[in-house]
This record gives structure tokens, sequence and C-alpha cells, in this order.
RNA sequence: CGGGAUGUGGCGCAGUUGGCUAGCGCACUACGUUCGGGACGUAGGGGUCGUGCGUUCGAGUCGCAUCAUCCCGACCA
């Protein structure tokens, strides 16, 4: 059942498909570029949507739920929009089957063509913001903030379990604002939000800045990221914050009549995570023995492993088990014992390390005797026996710990892979070895377009807050005058 | 759509220059011994070799066609 997994330093791709089949996420399904997630993945997102839903709460916005089809119509209305989608959309173009006169089957009625055919969403904002327009009358209605958990699809010709696929679960919010302002203060809001969550729960540390316009989201004037890096150096947009202008205000006719009774355009924010963040996850932790979950979205944060020969040895292990369990379960911990009696310890060792869960608790006769437990902890793979007595307030600290260990590596593994660069030589050799490369850029599309061609680089964000990327210099490859740096990488 | 590769029990694979009852590992079933880092023994069950056509006394093996999948490229918040 549990086999074991590609090396992570021999063939990364291999190593991180491997283990998110093996480790029990997800699966390929039968339909071209699609997934299955499995319960123990699902479960892992269910998490991530319990933390995220209760701070967009907290910022005031609201779920709602909005239609899978879009008319074609609604969807043409921004041209930058569909410019930037229309590759990539499946299209309803039936509404009914027939058995096939030639006897194979089905096939599809051609009675039932629509007359005018419906897109399945690749997002949201044009059936969001046709709605919208009903909604805003007034100033008073302002600002609406609704955020829905869907699926959407988006055709890629090449997909990659977690990480492209075409048909994935996100949370997109749309906002409609009165001011310019106060749109771009939301956009950069959640964008924070997202980052805080990526540290403090993904244990995954992040940069926040904004895309070059040739990156940005279709359709809007300014796409806020959060840029993690991979344990190959490459990176991954992990989120997203667009303030939209008035464009899809525009496109929609959403006016409002102000103060003064003035009828004026709604300013659009629209902000996203996906089931990517998964891929992230394991991407970010994982080792060669599997996941490496952190405490704060591991499902199971605590296993117990049971070592037995007699029955009689078996019934003492787990009522103490049961006793260390409800402690720990009432401190809010999600803790199980791995009783299958079919299977020995080491497998059963192996196979939780493989999921990643962040402890691991272990005991037998030998424990039994000495009033004793053994703990491993997944990050380090470190084991210790310690007293049985206040093994509950142990565990509390250890998953803090672990917790905090596991931002610091990622931490740390980013910062040792971060560097200025300011020959384009240099660029050339460093950004194929992996990692970020601060550099200058001239602010052209131009340039950006030459690099991207010549290294498959792009530029990931222009990082706000950042004391260090604030300077004076020249361009790396045009060589004109760049007043910051910028984070350039090779992404998924 | 260009370049490359692969289709053989549930999974991973072997199968020589065509040759007779199509193998191996894992998984599965039963029993026994085990159980503190992925157990072992014994006995079992399961495949017509992606599909179609052809060559041949004989095809998993050769030829043609076709379908599917994977990798590289193009594409991609």
């Amino acid at each position: 059942m549990a086999d074991q997994i590609t090396k992570r330093s021999e063939n990364y791709s291999q190593w991180y498909s491997d283990l998110v089949v093996k480790a029990d996420l997800a699966e390929q399904s039968p339909v071209r570029g699609c997934m299955v997630i499995k319960p123990y993945g699902y479960a892992i997102w269910e998490k991530m949507q319990k933390i995220l839903d209760a701070k967009f709460k907290e910022t005031g916005a609201q779920n709602a739920y909005f239609p899978l089809f879009i008319p074609k119509s609604f969807f043409s209305r921004e041209a930058e929009h569909v410019a930037g989608f229309a590759k990539e959309c499946a299209v309803v173009t039936h509404h009914r089957l027939m058995n096939d006169p030639e006897g194979n089957g089905v096939v599809v009625d051609p009675a039932s063509k629509l007359e005018e055919e419906l897109i399945v969403r690749p997002t949201s904002e044009t059936i969001i913001w046709s709605t919208y327009k009903n909604w805003i009358k007034s100033w008073r209605d302002l600002p609406i903030m609704c955020n829905q958990w869907a699926n959407v699809v988006r055709w890629e010709m090449r997909t990659r379990l977690f990480l492209r696929t075409a048909e994935f679960l996100w949370q997109e919010g749309h906002t409609a604002h009165a001011t310019s302002q106060e749109a771009q203060e939301e956009a950069k809001r959640m964008v924070d939000v997202y980052a805080d969550f990526a540290r403090n729960y993904m244990a995954m540390p992040v940069i926040v800045g904004h895309k070059s316009p040739n990156e940005r989201f279709a359709g809007a004037l300014d796409t806020l990221t959060i840029e993690a890096m991979m344990q190959d150096g490459k990176a991954l947009q992990a989120g997203t914050s667009h303030f939209l202008g008035q464009n899809f205000a525009k496109s929609f006719d959403v006016q409002f009549a102000d103060k003064e009774g003035k009828l004026q355009y709604v300013w659009a924010t629209s902000w996203g995570v996906s089931t990517r963040l998964m891929g992230a996850l394991v991407m970010a932790h994982g080792d060669d023995n599997g996941l490496v979950l952190p405490p704060a979205l591991a499902p199971i944060e605590v296993v117990m492993v049971p070592i037995y020969r007699t029955d009689e040895e078996h019934s003492a292990v787990l009522a103490k088990m049961n006793e260390v369990k409800s402690a720990l379960e009432a401190a809010g911990h999600s803790v199980k014992i791995d009783d299958r009696d079919t299977l020995r310890p080491g497998f059963k060792f192996a196979e939780w390390e493989l999921k990643g869960v962040p402890v691991r608790l272990a005991m037998g006769a030998r424990d039994l005797q000495n009033g004793t437990v053994e703990i491993h902890r997944r990050d380090t793979l470190e084991k210790k026996t310690i007293p049985l007595e206040g093994v509950d307030r142990y565990i509390e600290d250890l998953l803090v710990d672990i917790q905090n260990t596991i931002y610091n590596k990622a931490l740390d593994y980013r910062n040792t892979h971060i560097q200025k660069c300011d020959s384009w030589e240099e660029f050339k050799e460093k950004i194929q070895q992996g990692g970020f490369l601060l550099c200058h850029w001239d602010g052209t599309a131009e340039t950006e377009q030459k690099i991207k061609e010549e290294t498959k680089a792009t530029i990931r964000c222009i990082p706000v807050d950042s004391v260090v990327c604030k300077e004076e210099g020249v361009d790396i490859y045009s060589g004109k005058p760049s007043h910051e740096r910028v984070v350039f990488a090779i992404s998924y």
C-alpha cells in the first residue's frame, strides 16, 4: 500500500506527483486534466477553507453563490478579459442526448442546439457583475463584498495535480466600492489576508508584490500577488488580489447615485486562492519520507500507534492512549489512535510519515512498565522517550514548535536562494539553478518579454514594503535606468 | 498542432532471433508464526497481451491502421 516515493533530489516533479498520489491526497481522474481529491486531501482543503472563511468574514465579506454557466454574450463584454480567457474555455452548445439512430450508444441531439452558447465559468467576474448591476443603485448599497466557494474550468493544455488542473476548486471574492481608494485598500487588505494565511497556517513564507502589467489578470488595473518558493527554487503564485478599476462597472453598466445625486461607476476588486495551495503545501515542506504538514492544517495532528503482543498489553496501552487522546481533544487537537490489528507498527510509522502527521506517539509494554511514551516529530524525524505524566502539555508545546520550525526551515531555504543580480551573463546562468533573483528592471514590457524568451524567467512581482529593493540602478538587460529591484524567477 | 516514448492481472514491470500450459515483484484470499521502524512461511485466486486488419503452420513478439496515455515544446491569474 504505502510504497517508496521517488527521491526529491532525483526528480523533483516525479517526486511531487508520486507524493500527492501516495500520501492519498488526490489522483488523476479518467477525465482529461481533471483530478479526484481524496478524503485525506479534501480534509486539508476543508481546514484551509474554514480558516480563510473566518478571515473573509472579519473583513465584512459574505458568502454567496453564482451560476456555473455564463451566457457567451456576458463573457464578451470586457474585451481584455475575454482575450485573457478565450483560449481555455469549455463551451456548452447542446442540452440533450439521444439514442444513436445507427445504434452506437448515445449521440448529441442536433435539435437541442442552444441559441446562445453557455461558457463554463473560468472565473465569475462577468456573471457577478451582471448581477451586481441589479443590486447597486445608491451609495447606500455600497460596498458589496461577496465571496463564493466554487469550481471553475480552464481548458489547460497541460495539467498537473493541484498546480494546474482543468477543473479546480477555489474561492473568489468580488467587491464593489464607491471610490477608487476604497477598492485599492480592499485589494491590499485581501492580499495581506492571503499572506498571513500562507505564513501562519501553511508555514510558507511569501513575498507580497504587484504583478507587472504583462502578468496582470485580464481586465485588472493592478494585480497583487503572493509568491512562494518551492524546494526546487521555482516560484509559485499562491494567491492574487486584483484592483479592477471601473472596467467591469463600465462594461456591465453598474452605476450608483452618490450623495450629491450624481451617477458614478463603481470601483471593483476580485481576489482568490485555489486548490493550488495544496500543491504549494506539498512542495514547500515535503521530504523523501513524504508529506510534512504544518499542525495548523493537518487533519490529524497526533497519531498514536499501540505496540503489543497480548490482549492484556493491548488493552492496557489503549487505556493510557485514550486518556492522552481525551486531554488533547479537550484542548482542540485532532488525534487518531491507529488500532488496526492487521498491520505491524513499523508499517504504520512509515505510512503516517508519508501522510505528514506532525506528531506520532508510540507506546508498548516497555513504556507501560516505565511510565513513558515515545514521541516522534515529523519535521525533524527526532524520536524521544518522555514520561507519560504531562505528555499532553508536552505535545501541545511540540505542535507549536513544529509549526514554527517548519516555517523557519522554509524561510531559511528561501532566504538562502534569493540574491541580487546585476549582470546579464550571471543572470542567465543563475536563473537556471532556481531561486529568486532581485534585479533592476526598466519597467518596459519589451525588456520583460525578451528576458522571458531568452531564459523562461518572468517577473514574479514588484515587492511592496521591501527596503532592499528600493534603490537606483540600471536594468539588467537593457541598461536603462531603474529605481527599484523586482523579483525574477522561473515559475510553475 | 510539432518532437519523443509507452500501452501485458488492481499497481509496477519482464517477455531474447515469432514456438508450444504468458511470467515476476507488490497488492489480494486462507492458515500459521510474528508484532519497539515498511514481517515471514505455506497454499491459493486473478490477465488473452489497448483496438482492428494483415503476414505466418504458429503472433505478446513482425507489418499497417487506429485509439489512449505520458514527457518535451507551443499555451497558461
